[in-house]
DNA sequence: TTGTAAGCGTTATCAG
DNA sequence: CTGATAACGCTTACAA
């Protein structure tokens, strides 16, 4: 850094006004108390002089910043982007900004990118992946920081949990398989243990289980479509062939896809159904044209800022909200 | 917003330690002089307390705050979530962080990100899309705010210009699609009138140019998928059909192959040679295995992150920088 | 409605 | 090496 910095401060454009400082606060603060001629010969100054309020002073005073930490990790992945576009917007459209805190590099490093919120005084942080270590969680709550959780299935106090439905979604995924005549289930997931990726295995051996059925699970590598090709290869070499694979992520069923039909020459969905879940922009595509299901992103992102704003409904001080992922229907499963 | 918000102060963990607030202050400062004996009781104390550096504060003194802008339109694109994750991943490495503003909704929108970026006192503004009035461009470098513009061509004095070397690349499809017995040369864009979509037209047309060739430009719509299938739409049902497409981007690039083969029933690339540019992950899908270029992702971030450490280097200082679109050769193009 | 003055949590300066 | 003191740019009682 070279650069000089040197901004315009209020008191500058107080005496360009001819006003006390004050005068210019208020003239930037809604709903203060300004005569509109002096209002008028601030914002004159204020223009001239290229002024624009410090927030990081402003927010040393308030205590509010308006600074929202999101907490990502894979955040090239077309779900991740996606939501993190929505809640960008919904953010923007209430005054709030966004900072950004990438986890990918190590797996402490959500406290670490906590701590960074905390640093900047964010007035709230919202972990779209990765668990943080209670003591820094508790740490944000004590300091009145809000915590937002997205898809992380846990809820303790003073903490805002959205959830999906997975166990249903799982359930709705059986019964269109049955339907559709398959009998030989398979679940396609990776190594990472996330939490909504073990609620919709659990949910599918249960449902699957329900109707006598036994379900193979195999599961590989990172969430992504490298590991949807690789557990093709492995599910589709056994000598029971699965007949329908219910996919943890839609990356994961597009590699999966990929691999039957280029590798394998199978033909979905006649020889093989396939559901996948998130509903990315590719799942439409025309050479998937995947059964998925939607994550209701612009419903995450809107009650999440509604609660920044007016703070944490009654019911769900215990609880976590859950929410309905609706089943899109396109050409992967057999019989519409 | 409810939450009392009662962050420790440095003076209490003065009070604790039994020292000055001075002496907790340098113990938080790299560099800074200060005995063993004394950092070891402020580090103790502000751990048991929880105290945290407020990085706004600090800010408002050193004039520095560690935050940058990234001032970004279609987060949710494949190229763009992953240059924002390379971005957000490199300033990290250096102990910056990052603020994400979102100019989709409207296009005045950047300048109001760029003013953002001034009321927080970002170090610099990273703009990856959109063009800003030079109003508010002058304002930010008479502020002393770094600004660094990436793919957007142009280069006033006291911004970071990056830029590809389009013209290049067009010349290279060129070549390759006259090696595979191509004649009928397209070029298939959107609407948008980005300078590099833009680059990549006029050094298509001028490449084909000078081997006689003339091509049939086409556009429309916002730059992603669905534009691609239109667009293949329209080349595809003329009476001289196209037998080499080069398209402005990669999701424009799968958008024209899934209708060339899906509705079309042609055979990529026997019937028709198909080239795209960015090279997203799908890129690489067995379903599209597009030959196309390598946006530089990579070094784009480096080069920006070490120009804010380290300033503008004096050659730089007129010019932008251009860097190197490299081929990856896949099959879309017949005769590798 | 306006100005004055105190204070937010830091860091930089400067004696000691 | 340490501690007092003065900024930094803002908001907000409080008094005029």
């Amino acid at each position: 850094m070279v650069s000089p910095k040197i901004f315009v401060s209020a008191q500058a454009v107080a005496d360009r006004a001819g006003v006390s400082r004050s005068a210019v606060s208020r003239t930037f603060t809604p709903g203060a108390s300004v005569a509109p001629e002096t209002r008028r010969r601030v914002l004159e100054a204020a223009e001239a002089l290229g002024y624009h309020v410090n927030h990081l002073a402003r927010g040393l005073m308030r205590n509010e910043t308006g600074i929202i930490c999101l907490i990502v990790s894979d955040l090239g992945s077309p779900y991740r982007a996606n939501l993190i576009k929505t809640l960008t917007d919904e953010l923007q459209a209430v005054g709030k900004i966004a900072m950004l805190v990438n986890t990918d590099r190590s797996d402490d490093s959500v406290d670490a990118a906590l701590r960074q919120a905390i640093r900047y005084r964010a007035d709230a942080s919202i972990i779209l992946s990765g668990m943080p270590d209670t003591s820094i969680t508790d740490l944000c709550v004590k300091n009145g920081q809000a915590l937002i959780l997205i898809n992380r299935d846990d809820s303790r106090p003073g903490q805002f949990g959205i959830n999906l439905d997975d166990g249903e979604a799982a359930r709705t995924v059986v019964t269109a398989f049955l339907r559709a005549g398959c009998r030989r289930l398979a679940f396609a997931t990776s190594e990472a243990g996330t939490p909504s990726l073990i609620a919709r295995e659990n949910g599918f051996v249960r449902a699957a289980g329900e109707q006598g059925l036994e379900v193979i699970v195999e599961r590989h590598g990172r969430t992504g479509y490298d590991a949807g090709r690789m557990l093709a290869q492995r599910l589709l070499m056994r000598r029971e062939r699965p007949d329908a694979v219910f996919c943890a992520t839609d990356l994961i069923a597009c590699g999966f896809m990929d691999a039957a039909r280029h590798q394998f020459s199978l033909d979905v969905p006649k020889d093989l159904c396939i559901a996948g879940f998130d509903d990315i922009e590719q799942a439409s595509w025309l050479s998937y044209e995947l059964t998925t299901f939607a994550q209701p992103v612009q419903e995450i992102a809107r009650k999440s800022v509604s609660w920044l704003l007016a703070g944490m409904p009654a019911e769900q001080a215990q609880n976590p909200l859950t929410l309905h992922a609706e089943l899109v229907w396109r050409r992967s499963i057999r019989g519409g």
